[in-house]
RNA sequence: GCCGAAGUGGUGAAAUUGGUAUACACGCUGGUCUUAGGAACCAGUGCCUUCGUGGCGUAAGGGUUCGAGUCCCUUCUUCGGCACCA
């Protein structure tokens, strides 16, 4: 051999000397407006913590650059942004341990993590980066937000929060975890606070049902439909009847009426002041409303509103300032005359608060001018969706003049919302000889028929089972119990169940090892509507409050838990569904037990079944399977008005405020006057103001509140003195849209561009961790749909493609600090460098599975690099050349589909059996298969380890970048070899292997096979029953 | 309890979707070369075996099939998520 001089392998110098060149070059910035292929590869933000990057972070990041890489070198237009996520509680709790200030933690963090992201290797355009902690970032995170309230998807209100104590900030329900806190593991508790929701819940069908046509895998896609929880059945309900001889107190007010509170809105007067005007001037402008008033009052129902406007033509802010004062809530009844009515619908539209029942009277004119006032209550829009708020319950009374233009025609009320309306008589636009007509007292019933009697109303999901509903069970909140106190012959006892019940935490809750607990609710009984039987009310905590309407029907010969209540308390239990699909069904479900004695047992009352089968006992449903049952006793209760279908979710509203510090303010303004007054947007970014002392207090207020000069301000709509609200918003606000801000980052007057929106979004490919899967893309999900209808963007689903990968652990566990197992990324870039530790990265294991970190095997890596290193300048093609290259084309095809599916590490061992070929053969090949190979050596491994592929690129005397060349392609024809090894099995077992050419005709084959020496042995004396030839691979003889 | 994913050598893991189980590595054993090697190279490496072949092997048991790691049923185990959701 001659002496040749191979370079040193020195992977520092070429990895710095590449990662230089390609910044110098601009190799990944594309060109964002003239991009031809553009495709968004993107990973999840990091959210940067103060030890640096995780090797984690490093597996993941060099994951999806690899994918990108290859995507690169098939022709696309790759834009591969990084940023950070860097609010939140995380760094901010890390900066009070460490005694700094968060703000120059956070500088510091920057610097370290964006040092670390650009040592791995990765396409990053740095010149579009998004940190979600600058201002020129929370501006439009703010701007978002105020998006969301005008649209009335953000709304303030009193809940119960989970509140962590250790944070000193409320968590969302996604964020706690077996009641603990997800980051300090504090036993959270809950507290009463007002606070700023995201109504999601409204997108809830939305969320659902794309799920059925976005390309994410079915693991992620499950996991949200659960989240979500959509559970269809009825509502029914379920009249009380009170022992009145055993009644303790007699009621003072009406017990008559259950009734809370009644608002009467008035229309506006287009006539001047002192008009003669009888129909509409002031004497009659209250006229109506008066006298309702005073109906209502002499039935012994207050109405709320006792103060109106002063002025004679009220504006929408006159009328909404007296609503901010009054409570409204589920029980109230809204009447709304005229522009009064128009006040309603836009009030209802914008802050989703739920009622009881809409009544409108007369809510249009037919005059121009009329139609101009009420136009202004919405800008001249048409408003749709009120059904969302008061469904099924709005009622209109309207004649022939009285077509509500602005908000739809009469007819229109009756497609677009479930609206009873009601003609009024032709009297003008609703006079004072409208109410001595007969619709009047109608409207009046309308208003007092719900208050005939106390209801319980429940939610479920099998209303096929209700004539076996033989008790109900209230949860210890339901607002009932408070109502009919005075009813409550064992008040005492009661009263105490509730206390412990709401002192419990939830923790207590679930130690409890489910154990049912309860206590009959004695002095009243509720009445069964499909047979009138009456039924005991008990209150117990395994009902809960947030689901469904707080309250159920218990059936317990078919549900679980309502079984074991009633066993433990002796309640009668009644069969009513008896399962069909015999015993094959049957022995899936329980076994050991016949299935006559099952069925034997189930109608005795010995156990319960929740599977569905026939109705018995149930009078008119008999004999009907489980389906048809619910059917038929859905459209039974709503003929009768007793109930309806209906649909439930478990997805909850999203909390968004947060009392800490480093987060986005909410940019909003307590006016005493105006209430809750967005900022403008002109005065966004409301900048999170410089505070030495960031520390929460604690008592549910942010730190912000400590802060005067930030908080006083003054009102932008009566110019009044004011207060800024003090809470932050989450930090999953910030990272629900960050994806949309790549590839606008330069703009300064629009959070997202159009036509880079059109060019670049939405997503092509997005990786990240599993554990996101229920909370930020949900979230993410959401924001993109509420974009999209408010017309900033055009498109429902944020990501094309959602890829999950797993999780690096160290010795099977989580790497933690405490526990010592911490591998960092730049001890091992620096040992090994930074393409083995990506190659040894992606060869662990399953991108989608995570894996082990082992340092041996990273040491292996390193040593396969020099072992690469050596064979590529060993080629020297001196040689005659090879037969056989088919292993070129082979290699090729195999590792495209590998990087395609993201199969790395099939890929890299595709890759080593390559290498293994070459240096079997490295002295016979010739010149130009020597060039060949070398190519193919750099082309398919550059996406993996991309600086020594460019170095060997340069070696090839090519003078751009390996990055510019297209993928390989190969010759489909050359894959196949002319000969293949023919399995010859007996019987299934393999027993012989002989190669045979690729030509042989199968008659052929079945005779070769025969005839080997082996297997003429195994046929000797036997009958061959069958042969089956599998071409090209094998032959089965069946004997 | 429910939902989801998975269970293959000493270890990390492959298997063209029903067609030769254990590719590719790590580790281990033996050897070559070395003053030495934790370097490099070569050979071996699922278990049993009468060393000929053969038998057994993909968590356990059963089934479908000419043929099952792969499909179906039951059981067990591990991991992740949810947890009285009516």
């Amino acid at each position: 051999m001659p002496e040749q001089k191979i370079p040193e392998y020195n992977f520092k110098k070429i990895e710095k000397k590449w990662k230089d060149k390609w910044e110098t070059d601009k190799l990944y910035q594309p060109d964002l407006d003239k991009a031809e292929k553009p495709f968004h590869n993107l990973m999840m933000f990091p959210y940067p913590s103060a030890e640096g990057l995780h090797i984690g972070g490093v597996y993941t990041f060099t994951g999806v650059d690899t994918y990108g890489r290859y995507k690169k070198m098939q022709g696309f237009d790759i834009f591969e942004p990084i940023g950070l996520d860097g609010f939140g509680i995380h760094s901010e709790n890390y900066a009070m341990k460490i005694g700094e200030h968060i703000k120059t933690v956070s500088e510091r963090t920057e610097k370290n993590f964006y040092r670390q992201l650009s040592s791995i290797g990765n396409m990053y355009d740095w010149s579009r980066t998004v940190e979600t902690y600058k201002p020129e970032y929370y501006k439009w995170t703010q701007w978002l937000f105020l998006q969301l309230f005008k649209r009335g998807l953000a709304y303030q209100k009193k809940a119960k929060v989970n509140w962590c104590p250790w944070c000193k900030t409320v968590l969302s329900d996604e964020q706690v975890i077996q009641g603990k806190c997800e980051r300090c593991e504090s036993q959270v508790e809950k507290k009463e606070l007002k606070q700023w929701f995201f109504k999601i819940t409204d997108y809830a069908e939305k969320l659902l049902k794309n799920l059925e046509w976005i390309d994410w895998s079915e693991d992620v896609k499950i996991n949200q439909r659960n989240w979500i929880g959509k559970s269809e059945g009825a509502r029914v309900k379920f009249e009380i009847s009170i022992k009145k001889q055993e009644t303790r107190n007699k009621k003072q007010t009406n017990s008559k009426y259950q009734i809370s509170n009644v608002v009467i809105v008035h229309g506006s007067n287009s006539t001047k002041e002192g008009s003669e005007n009888k129909e509409s001037g002031p004497e009659n402008l209250r006229h109506w409303k008066l006298w309702l008033n005073n109906k209502l009052k002499e039935k012994g129902i207050k109405v709320s509103n006792e103060i109106y406007p002063k002025d004679w033509a009220p504006k929408y802010s006159d009328w909404k300032k007296i609503f901010d004062k009054i409570d409204i809530n589920e029980d109230s009844i809204l009447i709304g005359h005229s522009a009064g009515g128009a006040f309603l619908v836009r009030w209802l539209n914008e802050t989703k608060t739920k009622i009881k029942k809409l009544i409108l009277v007369s809510p249009g004119k037919s005059g121009k001018q009329s139609r101009e006032v009420l136009s202004s209550f919405y800008g001249g829009k048409i408003i749709k969706n009120i059904d969302l708020y008061v469904k099924n319950k709005i009622v209109i009374f309207t004649s022939n003049d009285d077509i509500p233009k602005h908000i739809q025609g009469a007819e229109e009320y009756k497609k677009e919302l479930p609206a009873k309306v009601i003609n009024l008589k032709n009297h003008g636009h609703f006079t004072i000889q409208d109410m001595k007509t007969e619709e009047f007292p109608e409207l009046l019933s309308e208003i007092l028929e719900e208050k005939k009697e106390n209801q319980i109303e429940v939610f479920t999901t099998r209303p096929d089972t209700l004539f076996g509903a033989t008790y109900m069970v209230l949860a210890p909140e339901h607002k009932l119990i408070e109502k009919m106190k005075d009813e409550i012959k064992n008040w005492e006892e009661v009263q105490k169940y509730i206390d412990t019940a709401k002192g419990k935490s939830e923790q207590e809750r679930k130690e409890e090892e489910k154990e049912k607990t309860g206590v009959e609710i004695k002095g009243i009984k509720a009445i069964n509507p499909v047979n009138q039987a009456e039924i005991p009310i008990w209150v117990a905590d395994y009902v809960l409050s947030g689901y469904g309407t707080g309250a159920i029907m218990a059936v317990p010969a078919h549900d679980e838990r309502d079984f074991e209540f009633a066993k433990k308390f002796g309640i009668e239990i009644k069969c009513v569904v008896e399962p069909i699909g015999g015993p094959i069904i049957f022995e899936g479900q329980n076994s050991g037990i016949a299935y006559d004695e099952f069925i034997k047992d189930l109608k005795e009352g010995k156990i319960c079944s929740s599977m569905i089968g026939k109705s018995i006992n149930s009078e008119f449903l008999d004999g009907l399977k489980t389906e048809k049952a619910k059917q038929k006793m859905i459209k039974w209760l709503e003929e009768k008005k007793l109930g309806e279908k209906s649909i439930d979710y478990k997805l909850r509203d999203w909390c968004v405020s947060r009392q800490r510090y480093w987060g986005p303010p909410i940019p909003i303004i307590h006016c005493e006057k105006c209430g809750a007054v967005p900022v403008p947007e002109k005065d966004l970014p409301v900048e999170l103001p410089d505070m030495i002392d960031f520390l929460p207090e604690g008592k549910g207020k942010g730190p912000l509140a400590k802060n005067v000069e930030f908080v006083n301000t003054v009102c932008p709509v009566c110019g009044k003195p004011a207060k800024r609200e003090t809470d932050v918003s989450d930090p999953f606000v910030d990272s629900s849209w960050y994806f949309l801000r790549y590839s606008s980052t330069e703009f300064d007057n629009e959070a997202i561009n159009k036509d880079r929106a059109k060019k670049w979004l939405p997503v092509d490919s997005y990786i990240g961790g599993k554990e996101h899967t229920v909370l930020h893309l949900l979230y993410s999900r959401f924001i993109t749909m509420v974009l999209n209808d408010l017309g900033f963007i055009d498109f429902e689903e944020p990501y094309k493609k959602f890829f999950g990968h797993g999780l690096i652990t160290k010795d099977g566990a989580k790497m933690s600090k405490s526990k010592g197992n911490v591998i960092n990324p730049d001890e091992m870039i620096e040992k090994y460098g930074v393409d083995a530790v990506r190659l040894y990265l992606r060869f662990l294991g399953d991108f989608s599975q995570g894996g082990d970190w082992r340092d041996d095997g990273a040491a292996g890596m390193a040593r396969f690099m020099k072992k690469l290193w050596q064979t590529f300048f060993d080629l020297e093609g001196a040689g005659e050349g090879v037969e056989k290259t088919q292993m070129i084309d082979k290699t090729i095809k195999a590792i495209g589909e590998d990087l395609e599916k993201l199969s790395f590490n099939t890929a890299i061992a595709r890759y080593m059996e390559f290498i293994n070929w070459i240096r079997e053969n490295s002295a016979n090949f010739n010149l130009g298969q020597t060039q060949k190979i070398k190519r193919t050596m750099a082309l398919v491994l550059a996406p993996m380890a991309p600086h020594i592929a460019e170095e060997f690129w340069t070696k090839l005397k090519n003078d751009k970048s390996i990055f510019l060349e297209k993928w390989p392609a190969y010759n489909e024809e050359n894959l196949e070899d002319d000969q293949f090894e023919l399995v010859i099995q007996i019987n299934g077992k393999v027993r012989n292997k002989i190669t045979v050419s690729i030509g042989v005709e199968e008659d052929e084959i079945k005779k070769i096979a025969q005839e080997s020496e082996k297997i003429k042995k195994h046929l000797k004396g036997q009958t061959i029953k069958k042969m089956i030839y599998i071409k090209g691979k094998l032959i089965n003889i069946v004997i």
